[in-house]
DNA sequence: CTGAAAGCGCTTACAG
DNA sequence: CTGAAAGCGCTTACAG
């Protein structure tokens, strides 16, 4: 008489099984029927929670018949454990979150794609944020993962606070594109001081003098290498000015200070865009003013995007694999879960030059 | 002498406060800090855990000072209420799931963007799933969404089974951009077929006799209702030639297509591409016959994409908005969960034409 | 081989 | 005004 104890009735006296026919008139027939719980299956098996719960997870002995018994009973009743129930009692989380600056950029959106692909692969569901920007932002969505219990983080940090604010918490971090944490969170970044550096050279072997990087800010270490990178290799050269230029965050405001830069009359000959948005804004404002690329101007970015290749010439990037890059962020979080106490690591991946055909010799003077 | 209860005591004796100064050594020092649970505020606040609760919800009362008190522990402590716990006694979710075909795909990002900035608003979790087009990751998703019991999905779905299966274990669904439920979910889409109809009038207009819409499948609403509009505006015209050509869903795929149907002696004057990766093979093999355009062919795509406003010309596109896509799926996914017993919405957006120039008469025959 | 009991971290009537 | 108790849906030693 156990299986009989008193609880409160579902409305129509047993709980439909969801995968009956009837079930396609809609979201909620009269009276909502209620989610199957394991005390429904234990029920409709006739057996303890207990054995339930043993022959649906596998751990722990069943006979065999009653464990088939129990699982067509889940099936019927078309019953799906509650991963929250199940991670408070087990006192394990089986997601991980991701926070990036900008979904709609497509650097952004690639590198969660990567992150959402190996997460499934290890049976991990991602819950994720964008920050636009807003250390705000970027805080109220760390504090929702702690609160959600996320095995880890993985970020494309603002500052070291949302970091440290993570690991204090116990929540395993990954550091992506850009690093403030070194030494205490693991990170996975692109060689962008040494990409810079070659791209850099590029240039100058062609014979430009006059070259100007565009940066959005020199607070990250991707603005900071790249800008050390590129600032050795001119260097390196002789006889070389090197202007470096400082844009705001959005193509408007990259292709403005772009607009005021060509206009100079000591213009520079080669450009060098420290990434995507930049790019774009500098390309509009050439195209504007009616230089033609690359016989009145050379034009390289760091980070591709899919116009450059489709604009004629197309822009010499360098090709950072935002995918990979996710993925190995994910590897790097389960490696630091299985092993906390391990030295923190910083993974370097490298990154292709693309030459398409917007460099040349600067033109006469 | 209650607060004194036997429980296991952490590591160090005492839980160290999260934000203690000390913290900076990384993940984990030795002995990982347990989590403060309520019982730790509650013990630090010398009061049970139901005042700690009352005080730090604000539902129910609890005297002034003692509030004060209990909120300065929980800072202190670095307290973060377990989201899983709260909701599991709650019998309520903070999360929605969203679902899409393709992250990578800036139309999806933008979508993402949308829904994780309105459920933000509202206070909502984001989960977020891609199927890369394949039905059984689209139903490993919806399976994830259930297990974590979130409050509804916001999905691109493949076909009515991961929609149905929502409902049936009650979960809202609001599907976006192509809809398969009618009638049963909710959906939100842009005006497919009037856009369309509109996009060819255009060409029409122009005097282009021999037109051709490639799209890449015809069992979604997308497919089926920008071809009507195509095939209806034909139609009203006279002595119009149309093909409908079939092609995949990548860019190298409808390359090929567009490569072969550009090489016919009757080759369109005028094409109408069905989505953003088609119209970039066509564009690509456009340029690989030497094809200007649009002297010698007009190209219109539905659905814009960031290179058609840098190639030269522009490409003439229907501007979807996918961000007020996501953002309007929100309203509708929370409109649902409110009136579970409304009748199902179709909610239809508007959306603009961009002429840009890739438009042109036909070339003399 | 199986079930009763305890407990994960919360909230919420209810008694005092 | 506050605390003890019950319970959300699970899993897991442990007793039999």
């Amino acid at each position: 008489m156990d299986t009989v104890t008193a609880r409160p009735a579902p409305a129509a006296g047993s709980p439909a099984p969801p995968d009956a026919s009837q079930a396609s008139s809609g979201a909620s027939p009269a009276g909502v029927a209620r989610r199957a719980t394991i005390r429904d299956v234990a029920d409709a098996a006739t057996v303890s929670r207990s054995t339930a719960s043993r022959a649906l997870t596998g751990r722990g002995y069943v006979a065999p018949a009653v464990r088939d018994r129990v699982r067509r009973a889940a099936t019927a009743l078309g019953y799906v454990p509650d991963a929250g129930a199940r991670n408070l009692r087990q006192q394990v989380s089986r997601s991980v979150g991701v926070l990036v600056s900008d979904l709609r950029n497509s650097f952004y959106a690639e590198l969660a794609a990567g992150v959402g692909q190996q997460s499934r692969r290890r049976g991990y569901a991602m819950m994720l944020s964008d920050d636009n920007g807003s250390p705000e932002r970027e805080l109220e969505a760390a504090e929702a993962f702690v609160a959600l219990r996320v095995a880890g983080v993985v970020l494309t940090p603002l500052s070291a606070a949302v970091s440290q604010y993570l690991a204090r918490h116990g929540v395993a971090v990954v550091e992506v594109d850009r690093q403030f944490c070194p030494g205490t969170c693991d990170a996975v970044v692109v060689d962008n001081r040494g990409s810079a550096e070659r791209l850099t050279q590029g240039l100058l072997r062609l014979g430009h003098r006059r070259l100007a990087l565009v940066l959005d800010e020199t607070d990250w270490t991707t603005g900071r290498e790249r800008s050390a990178g590129f600032t050795a290799a001119v260097a390196a050269a002789e006889g070389r000015e090197a202007a470096v230029v400082g844009a705001g965050w959005s193509v408007e405001e990259a292709r403005a200070v772009a607009r005021e830069l060509l206009a100079r009359p000591d213009r520079p000959t080669a450009v060098f865009a420290a990434n995507n948005v930049l790019a774009e804004g500098i390309w509009r404002a050439a195209e504007e003013r009616g230089l033609r690329i690359p016989e009145d101007l050379s034009l390289v970015s760091f980070d591709d995007a899919a116009w450059m290749s489709m604009v004629r010439p197309g822009v010499t990037a360098v090709a950072q694999d935002a995918v990979a890059l996710g993925e190995a962020a994910v590897a790097a979080l389960f490696d630091r879960v299985e092993q906390p106490g391990a030295p923190a690591r910083t993974v370097t991946l490298s990154s292709r030059i693309l030459e398409r055909g917007s460099t040349a010799p600067p033109p006469p003077a």
